[in-house]
DNA sequence: CCCTTTCATTTGCATATACAAATATAACAG
DNA sequence: CTGTTATATTTGTATATGCAAATGAAAGGG
């Protein structure tokens, strides 16, 4: 194995980045809710679990920069799908009805996606990478 | 541990990209290179070790798609780091003697980004974690 | 040699995402 | 109660990235 390869093998930003977007693809290919792209959806699932939660919150848990989180929400509120309460400094997220029915099919297009990636990488590996993939983000997190 | 955490420990788009993101955080705060994005060095260091690679090549060997590569080779060529040569249908891409100048200092950088992430994940653990997501890319490449 | 098909690259357009600056609101010191 | 400080959200702006359509160039059939 030559150098280059040795590289890009061993870098963990260049393989995690090039495996961001390979299963990217693959989410994008099984989650078909029109323009609603999948990370949406996590954030609908969030709400979903935790009604009236601030936007801050939301942020950490997605960990996604504030920023974003204000245009996922202006999308999702312009769709009907969740709703904005202002208290104070705050702004308090919730779903609506429409919101839990999406969330609904959501829930159903996650296994498939499960099901998909499993198929191509076997079930115990994606288990256990996406468990790494966890942990490590919880790592640098704490550190940056 | 709740259903929520379960999905978003489990589901291996969302961890994979939470984590591409904040390890795109750490490579940017330690590759200074001015307005030069990470993946751009990668690119340089693809065609540092095959020159005159044809612009198709280069997307394939990173994973990029094909508009994305020739906006990079724009910024690239305009910053004077690589050269295009038309070659029928193709294109052949190779450094310059400033690419080769960047080159050098991108391989110092990315010992250190290597140094930065092992301390706070552990050596062993980044090594395998980067060889897993390397393989599960390869094979989700020939699926889709 | 022209016409059609094929393949590589580019361009137009759209989206996710971030950072920094601006804004809005609350909290606190005196 | 007022001025300052701290915190949450939004807005302006920029970039990476992709898809689909357009372009350009070669190759092959007649």
């Amino acid at each position: 194995m030559n150098e280059e390869e040795q590289v890009l093998i061993h870098c963990l930003y260049f393989t995690a980045s090039r495996f961001a977007r390979n299963i990217t693809k693959l989410a994008e290919k099984t989650f078909d809710f029109g323009d609603l792209a999948p990370s949406y959806l996590y954030m609908i699932m969030i709400v979903k679990f935790h009604p009236e939660i601030t936007q801050k919150e939301l942020c950490h848990k997605l960990s996604i920069a504030p920023s974003t989180s204000t245009r996922f929400i202006d999308k999702l509120e312009k769709l009907n799908l969740v709703t904005r309460k202002m208290d104070g400094k705050q702004t308090l997220i919730s779903l609506t009805e429409e919101g839990e029915r999406v969330y609904l099919q959501f829930r159903v297009s996650l296994k498939e996606l499960f099901d998909s990636y499993s198929e191509i990488l076997g079930r115990e590996f994606s288990k256990d990478l996406s468990k790494s993939l966890h942990e490590a983000s919880d790592k640098l997190e704490r550190e940056l």
